[in-house]
DNA sequence: CGCTTGTTTGATAGCTCTCAAACGCCGTGG
DNA sequence: CCACGGCGTTTGAGAGCTATCAAACAAGCG
C-alpha cells in the first residue's frame, strides 16, 4: 500500500524556484501543488520508472538523487545522465508516452509525482506553467548538448574535471557547497557516463588529486582549486 | 529586403504530418499556418541564427539541410545535429531565449519561421498544437540521448554504420530511398558529429565499401546490405 | 592549366582500454 | 574483538584503436 501519497506542498517548498512552480503567482504554485503527490521514499536502488514503461507521471527530484540509463541490445548500461533536488524527471517519454530509460535511486530519496495529463491541462490555464516546462525541456536539450561536446571532443582529463564543475554549479545552486560535497554515484557509473572506463576515473582523479587540484577520500570530493580545474576544461588557447 | 516574406500553406504542405500541424485539425493548421512565414530561401553556408543571438523564432525545415554547432572557448566548431525537412530547428534557445547553437544551410534550402511568442500563445488555445510541441521536444530529447550512447559507447565503425542508418531511417520517413541518398554534409561535419576524425571517417566507409555493404561516389551513398549495416550497430550478442 | 578545397591513403605515436592483481572498506559471524 | 568474504576501488603492464602528421589524389573553378 502506498504510505506517502499525501499533496506536495510546492508553496513551502525551498525547490520551488528551481523547479515547476518557477514564475507562478501563489494562486497559480497553490493549482500546481494540488495536481502533485509525494510519493513513498525510494532506497538506494530502487527503479523510479523503466524503460518502455508507460509514461503517466513525471517526477521532480525532492531529496537524495538518481541515475538514469539506457539498456542497449547487448543488455548493457549506459548512463544517460544524473538527477538531483529540484529537477525533473521522464522527459524523454514526452515523444511516444513511454519512458525510454530508466531511473534508480542512488541513495535514499523522495520525488513529486506530477500526473502528465494534469500537467498538460494545467499548461493550457497557466501560461507561465507552460513557459515554465518549456524552459525545463530547453534546459534538458542543452545540457544534453554539452554532454555531446564532452563525450565528442574531450580527452579523459578534461571529461573528468567537467563533470566535478557540473557537480560543483548544481550542488552551488541548491545552496550545497561548491568545492566539497560526497558523490552519490559508484566510479562505474561515473565511468559510464564520461564514455570511460573505470580505471581511467579512478586514474585521473588520482592525477587531479596529486596535483593539489582536489582531494579525494573515497565519495568525498573537496575541490582545492576551482579556476585550475576550469582551465582543463577551456584551454582557452587561439590555435585554430 | 525581404522578399518572400508569405504565409506558409501548413494545410497544403506535404510535411505537415512530420511537423508542428501533425494531429491538428484542419481549422486549427490553418491557425497555425496564419502565424507561420516563410523565409526568403538559405543558400550553402548562410547562418539561419547564431549561437547567443536572441531567439525570436523556431524554424521548421521546408526543404534543403541544415547542420547546427556550438563554438567552443578555443573558437572550434563542434556539429551538435543535422536538420532534414520537417524537423524543428532551434529548440536549444527555449532555456534562455538565446540560442545556444549555430545553423547553418548545407545546401539551398528553405525554413518557415515561427514566431516564439505566438506560438506559445497558439499552445494555449490548441491542446493538440501543444502536445505535438512536447512530443518533439522529446524527440528532440531521445536523440540527443541516443547521440550520448553513440559517443560514450561506440566504435569508429559502430558509429559510421549507425550515421549511415541514421540517415536511411529519415530519409525513409520523408518519402526518399532509405538505400540511396547523397550526403550534404562534407566529411568533416561527419567526423565532427560523430567524435572522430576525417580520416577515420574515409578509413571506415572504405571498410564498409571494401566489404560491400556499402557503395561510395563522393556524396552519394548507396546501402546495399541494411541489415549488416544494423549488425554492426547492434551485436546483439549476449555477453554480460 | 594551375589554384583551392576536399578527400583518400600511409606510417607512426599516443591515449585509453583490457586484463590482472592488490588494496581498502564494511558487513557478517565466530 | 578479530577473522573472513564480498564489493568497490586503485594500481600496474601491455595491447589496440584512433589521432596525428604527411603526402598524394580528385574535383571544381577561374
Amino acid at each position: 500500500m502506498e504510505l506517502a501519497q499525501v499533496k506536495a506542498s510546492c508553496p513551502d517548498c525551498r525547490l520551488s524556484i528551481l523547479c515547476l512552480p518557477f514564475g507562478l503567482q501563489p494562486h497559480e504554485i497553490k493549482q500546481l501543488a494540488s495536481i502533485v503527490k509525494n510519493r513513498r521514499p525510494l532506497q538506494l536502488n530502487d527503479y523510479l520508472y523503466l524503460q518502455g514503461e508507460e509514461c503517466l507521471h513525471l517526477y521532480a527530484v525532492k531529496s537524495g538523487s538518481f541515475r538514469s540509463f539506457i539498456l542497449n541490445t547487448e543488455g548493457l548500461e549506459q548512463t544517460i545522465g544524473f538527477y538531483l533536488p529540484g529537477e525533473i524527471m521522464g522527459l524523454d517519454a514526452l515523444q511516444h508516452g513511454r519512458y525510454s530509460s530508466s531511473t534508480i535511486a542512488l541513495e535514499t530519496g523522495s520525488v513529486c509525482e506530477v500526473p502528465l495529463s494534469r500537467l498538460n491541462e494545467l499548461c493550457g490555464q497557466i501560461p507561465g506553467l507552460q513557459i515554465q516546462l518549456m524552459r525545463i525541456l530547453g534546459k534538458e536539450i542543452t545540457s544534453d548538448h554539452d554532454q555531446i561536446v564532452l563525450l565528442g571532443h574531450r580527452t579523459a582529463k578534461e571529461r573528468m574535471a567537467s563533470f566535478l564543475l557540473m557537480l560543483s554549479r548544481r550542488y552551488g545552486a541548491l545552496g550545497f557547497s561548491n568545492t566539497t560535497f560526497n558523490l552519490s554515484m559508484r566510479r562505474q557509473d561515473i565511468a559510464n557516463f564520461l564514455g570511460i572506463t573505470i580505471e581511467t576515473v579512478s586514474r585521473q582523479l588520482a592525477e587531479l588529486s596529486k596535483q593539489g587540484i582536489i582531494t579525494v577520500k573515497q565519495r568525498g570530493i573537496q575541490i582545492n582549486d576551482l579556476q585550475l580545474l576550469t582551465i582543463i576544461v577551456e584551454p582557452c588557447s587561439i590555435h585554430d
